[in-house]
DNA sequence: TTGTAAGCGTTATCAT
DNA sequence: ATGATAACGCTTACAA
């Protein structure tokens, strides 16, 4: 009923075979200039369309890939994809989104239809409560082409793209000692994640760099990743109520960090008067109304960028490939000299 | 190299035809049960998954619904796209978003895109640059299903979603005078919009309902829906700058929110003592972040769940579908006690 | 330069 | 109940 018009229409109308039909539109082969013209001018008058679906069958490619993201509704997340778009729609892929809403099954699930579905290449960023890792492993093992982003997989040797997390922590936490706090806590993500890893080593680094002794009950870990405010409010309230109570957070995550604001404000604590406040996040809704708070701010949109680069540069590429890369982009640290009203 | 197994190496395994496997899998043929079992358990065996591409070029569907949406990084949209995908994926629908970042153009090449790429269906969401619909009228006349939510082409028969954006403005506008608003300015969205005449339309009725004057100058237009702060930022400044400056805004979309609040701050105007705010949003963080606004919270997670509803009764109807039905859900308005700061 | 034909992995229509 | 075969729309050896 719908698109109806096939190579073959065109073959009939003009006399020709369609393997001639065929050569004209895809220009590869030896044709004679008329013939070509004539039938390119005859396509495009009756609104030929060819069929993908039966060139992916032939050809063995989708010219699709797959993204695995948590969610979609997180700024680093929609950033890091309008980046992947900006490629992928350059260079004639189309982009497959799921979401795992953090759910290791649904990541399994996500992956296996999309691998089934016949895309050409995953970009993955793992869901915050992925430790097995054997559904993906089985697919890289089969050679699907697949680059991680943000969230990556150490144990799979792949091109993997991330923001230099340490740094960033470091640097944060830095920031945080030189304006006078000495007891900063951290409230960051599930411990399966590799950016837990990295931000909690530049946390420590940084400390021991000031000779700030680590209290591991300044340590808290919110298992959702900041999905769930409860456990948030628990995380907080647990720290405020702390015999030696810090003086400033550093926070992991974009929603982590707008749980942690909230709910010190409900347990009327001021920022950065009472307490300061430094944290991961790529909300500009919260870098809007929030100027107390030093962020630290990924470069999603590049960094999705270069995984859409990688990723096509691995399924293109005629030979397996044996090297990879972890390319590590900085993040930046955005201090506010307090010019805003405390929150 | 990746995903070699087919039915044909099964039916070479077992000494059957291909047909006999197919009918195996598929189950809906007359095929004796010991076959069968035998069949399911060495595909099950070696891990054998269909060519989706295959079934597709053979039955001439995709199993995929295309969603066209302005831009992911909003938080109306994205949750939208988690209530199109909770059904869809019931359904066994793949999801394919797309983004045209308000522009007419992307939304010309994304639709045509996923149309020549075999969707199933389309979910869309106008672009506020909009104006010519010919490149979905010539998809619909092909028969091509097709559902709109929220920015709905009123040209084109079939099924819509939307918000109840007339009640929401009426309801929010009605608040601003009942709390002592009379001046009462309206900031919207491009005029292309059908989301952008509803809530005008609400906000004039709840004028007239209390004998409140309507100010041509109190009603300003961004063309670009707050994508871009200079446009946001000037209309403020415009509207502060008035002889009879408002008491308060009516503001209709998710980003010029944020964006006239930050306006405001940067003026020194003070929310609500100086002015007061509603305005249509569906951000958390805004939420959080600014207790001195009412809200206008629409029903995106319904919204996108029942346009896919109907948009796959549409695909996997039998007949021809003449009846068309504009569904129209609630929205919620959230007001706040002043329990919180003042902005 | 162009036509013929095989093949991609399925499903469905025939026979058997 | 099962097997042979055509068909979906396209690309591409190979033959002419």
């Amino acid at each position: 009923m719908f698109q109806p018009i096939t190579i073959k229409d065109i073959a009939k109308a003009l006399g020709l075979s369609t393997s001639t039909v065929s050569r004209a539109l895809t220009d590869r082969y030896e044709i004679s200039a008329e013939t070509k013209k004539l039938v390119l001018e005859y396509a495009e008058k009756i609104g030929y369309q060819p069929n993908p679906i039966a060139q992916s069958l032939k050809e063995r490619r989708s010219h699709s890939i797959g993204v695995v993201v948590a969610e979609v509704a997180n700024n680093y997340f929609s950033q890091a994809i309008n980046g992947i778009e900006s490629i992928a729609y350059n260079r004639g892929y189309h982009v497959i989104i799921t979401q795992t809403h953090e759910s290791f099954d649904r990541e399994v699930v996500n992956v296996q239809h999309m691998a089934s579905r016949g895309v050409d290449g995953l970009l993955i960023s793992l869901s915050s409560e992925t430790q097995n890792l054997s559904h993906i492993k089985y697919l890289h093992e089969k050679g699907l082409p697949m680059v991680f982003f943000d969230r990556v997989a150490n144990e799979i040797e792949t091109h993997k793209v991330i923001a230099n997390n340490y740094q960033g922590a470091f640097d944060a936490t830095e920031h945080l000692i030189k304006s006078g706090s000495r007891k900063i806590a951290h409230l960051t993500s599930s411990p399966n994640l590799s950016i837990t890893a990295e931000r909690f080593d530049g946390y420590r680094a940084a400390l021991a760099q000031y000779n700030v002794p680590f209290n591991p009950a300044y340590l808290l870990h919110c298992e959702h990743g900041g999905m769930i405010q409860a456990e948030v409010e628990l995380a907080v309230t647990q720290l405020l109520a702390l015999a030696d109570r810090p003086d400033a957070i550093l926070i992991a995550s974009d929603r982590l960090s707008a749980g942690c604001l909230s709910s010190l404000k409900m347990h009327g604590i001021k920022v950065p008067t009472d307490i300061a406040i430094a944290g991961f996040t790529n909300s500009d809704v919260a870098d809007l109304f929030n100027p107390a708070m030093t962020t630290i701010r990924q470069p999603a949109f590049k960094i999705g960028q270069i995984a859409t680069e990688m990723l096509i540069s691995l399924i293109e590429s005629k030979h397996p490939v044996t090297e990879f890369e972890t390319r590590m982009l900085d993040a930046e640290l955005v201090v506010r000299e307090s010019s805003g009203a405390a929150l």
